[in-house]
DNA sequence: TGTACATCAGTGAACGCGCGTTCACTGATGTAC
DNA sequence: TGTACATCAGTGAACGCGCGTTCACTGATGTAC
């Protein structure tokens, strides 16, 4: 017990070692041919193994193909909180927009896994719960930043700039948006945290979907022969999404 | 010659028919199955016929599947051209509106098709050129509600509301982005209309692709749980980002 | 209008491939007394 | 500390499947004289 995850016997070591190992082979071979292109075979001769071994690890190929989802959602969603940790504070703005830019650098850098949790969705492949959790990392993510721009009358907190997520306020929603959007922000409702405004959550989600699209249709080939390279597009669309939600 | 695509031999008539009955046994494939589920010896099966013959009509699966892909983007571009053409000409916002509306109708009712042209691409598949037309008339047609919506002082023509794509027109263009959005506004000039300003084209682009993320991830399950269903979320964020384009 | 030849559609068998998964097995590693 | 037994990892063969594509062929449809 005193490593948690690496047991004490050389028998277990070995096993969560290998475990890693198919998952990592795995891994590269989405890289390069994608989902569909991923076979417990093909990853058990490049590890020097009979296929019917790495029923030892994984029960199915959907148990594999499933830690492989699980582990790009939590790369993304790492690398998100990662740059909203690197900025200041205070910097609201800053915070949501190298959020973005984090997002985006890791999905050109790993295109297959990216296609794997936002593109179409694996034929027959059904995501199990455990993928909610590190799936929310992302949204969550933003909504921290969202958080955490709240001006708090309570703490005397003020961040950065003036009047933040005012933008939003003036949107009327109506049923049944309106009850969806309390229905969240109330699930959200951090103790001692002020409530995020309905209507800027709504835009904030507007500013998610943006976000991914333009993500999306860069590497799907959308923007060929327009935006291409699509940096400078990026950079604008984000700077303006970022306007949209209210941050300054 | 007295029907184009129809010739005048039984002969040439029944290998038209047939062309389509498998294209038609594709997508009905498609539709269940997803881009990978299909296969021409299944094909071939529903239709009675043994798989070797289809390579009389289909040089290979890959031809299959452009031929249904190009059949995608014809059907969204259809729908949401005709969309437009039945809101009131001078209504740019509904035009536009009603268009994003039409886009997602088809989605929603043919999610594979949806898969195949905006999902991730299919592993080994190149798309042709001959994918490119039909891929640009979802692009177009919002351009071309743009184009209508500008004031044009040589004709006297004034389109509905005041100041159309005023929004846009304060945005400041950074290199490359301007080279870009400029280079594009001048490719898309017609004779007789003014040109699109580079602002409010990128702005539309935003808009663009805000409007695919927001169905790829509705249908790809992103909203389970929060925003779904997303119908009042999704008539709430064309109505944002309608406006964002500065139409009214 | 009738015949001889050319074109084409569809057949059936085969090639060669790769896949996920199961199962009885051997041999090594661990545990209990 | 040493032995007897239980647990587990990895093997190799097999099952059963489906796929895309090629090829020599038969028989029907079309064309030219």
């Amino acid at each position: 017990m005193s490593q948690p995850n690496a047991g004490h016997t050389a028998r277990e070591r070995a096993r969560a070692e290998l475990t890693r190992e198919i998952k990592e082979e795995a891994r590269r071979q989405l890289a390069e041919a994608g989902a569909d292109g991923l076979s417990l075979r093909a990853v058990a001769r490049s590890l020097g193994m009979v296929s019917s071994a790495l029923y030892r690890y994984y029960p199915s190929r959907d148990d594999l193909l499933t830690a492989l989802i699980i582990d790009a959602y939590n790369a993304v969603g790492g690398a998100a909180e990662d740059a909203i940790a690197a900025a200041a504070p205070d910097d609201a703005r800053g915070r949501w927009t190298s959020a973005c830019h984090a997002i985006r650098g890791w999905a050109l850098a790993h295109p297959h896994e990216y296609a794997l949790i936002y593109g179409s969705p694996v034929p027959g492949y059904r995501a199990p719960q455990a993928t909610i959790g590190p799936a929310s990392r992302v949204p969550l993510a933003f909504i921290g930043v969202l958080r955490d721009a709240m001006p708090v009358a309570a703490t005397g907190r003020v961040p950065g700039g003036a009047a933040p997520l005012a933008a939003a306020l003036a949107d009327p929603l109506e049923d049944p948006l309106a009850g969806q959007a309390a229905a969240l922000a109330t699930a959200l409702a951090a103790p001692g945290s002020p409530a995020i405004p309905p209507a800027a959550l709504v835009r904030a989600v507007t500013a998610w979907t943006q976000l991914f699209g333009m993500i999306s249709f860069e590497l799907f080939g959308q923007f060929v022969g327009s935006f291409e390279p699509a940096d400078a597009l990026f950079e604008h669309a984000v700077a303006q999404m970022t306007t949209f939600v209210g941050l300054r």
